[in-house]
DNA sequence: ATCAAGTAGTGCGGTATCGAACTAAAAGGA
DNA sequence: TCCTTTTAGTTCGATACCGCACTACTTGAT
């Protein structure tokens, strides 16, 4: 018995149109980022380093490719991208031969500085269109089908049984 | 005398983990739309034969550009991808020497259909995890969001003085 | 008629993303 | 200890996206 009945289902077209407009966001956004980075930076490399910063750096290249759900050839792509720029450093993983640990320069940390700072006009502009009320809902939708779509494309090992 | 009190600025990072959040769903939905497409097939590919069925076939590929917010040299590198794989024709227009128009063939009308079926499980899952008023929402916000970025990456001409 | 300015599309180079296949090292069992 | 399996990372090839610069054509002014 369902104890949630499934307070009417969606149109499929309601469904394509979010992620319609999901795609066109993401497009729109991030060549809004990119306009502020410095010039050959991508928005992968901000990613990349924002994230050492907020999280910690000496992570190993395959536990960053978790964190942004992309595939470890992706993080290898965008790691080696950041350490041409000196931005990151590699250093050997001394708990494991195979493995690499990814540690923050300097020079990536005044980089993120910078992006951030020249970022923020943008993220105030569309704080005009949007007020914190709208966005803060916005955000609970959007973390809500994120974690939908995580776990219907990586079921969680040993679920079942 | 301002009549709409801005609400609340919101907090720059709340905007900012709104794009950080439609970045990472935009990737995992186009990772599951390409899933179901025919090997080699892209989702831009997709895209563009959807729009021309729901629309009207015939546009030229600098309209295309437009509808789908994105620059014309990755609408020619698009439109000459469907070309290759017979979905779509190209003609000349006939009212402009320089331009040309983008027609669909039987093919492309069946890759769509194809695509759709094969779409459909996939979007019933979203579905099922939010249902059509929360969809309905999300959808209205992103939309809101979608226009802002639109007029405000791409100023409309002549809206001052 | 002529020429300057603007527009449609393409070519090129660089970055991004990702699957398949590969190398090297760790883990686990016989 | 030896060998099989698994795991971390890279390489390779393919598609995608986008700015810059170029060609060809149209438009508008003289």
């Amino acid at each position: 018995m369902p104890e949630t009945p499934p307070a009417t289902a969606p149109d499929p077209r309601l469904t394509f149109g979010i992620f319609n407009e999901i795609g066109i966001i993401a497009q729109l956004s991030r060549t809004m980022f990119e306009a502020h980075l410095p010039k050959g930076a991508g928005l992968p490399h901000f990613s990349l380093v924002n994230h050492l910063v907020r999280v910690r750096d000496g992570q190993t290249p395959l536990t960053l490719a978790r964190a942004f759900q992309v595939p470890k050839t992706t993080m290898t792509h965008t790691v080696s991208g950041a350490v041409a720029r000196g931005w990151v450093d590699l250093r050997p993983n001394p708990d494991d031969g195979r493995s690499k640990t990814v540690w923050l320069t300097d020079a990536g940390r005044a980089f993120r500085e910078a992006a951030i700072a020249s970022l923020a006009p943008d993220m105030t502009q569309v704080g005009a269109a949007l007020d914190a009320a709208t966005q803060a809902e916005l955000l609970e939708k959007l973390t809500q089908l994120r974690v939908f779509l995580d776990a219907y494309r990586d079921p969680p090992k040993g679920s079942s049984a």
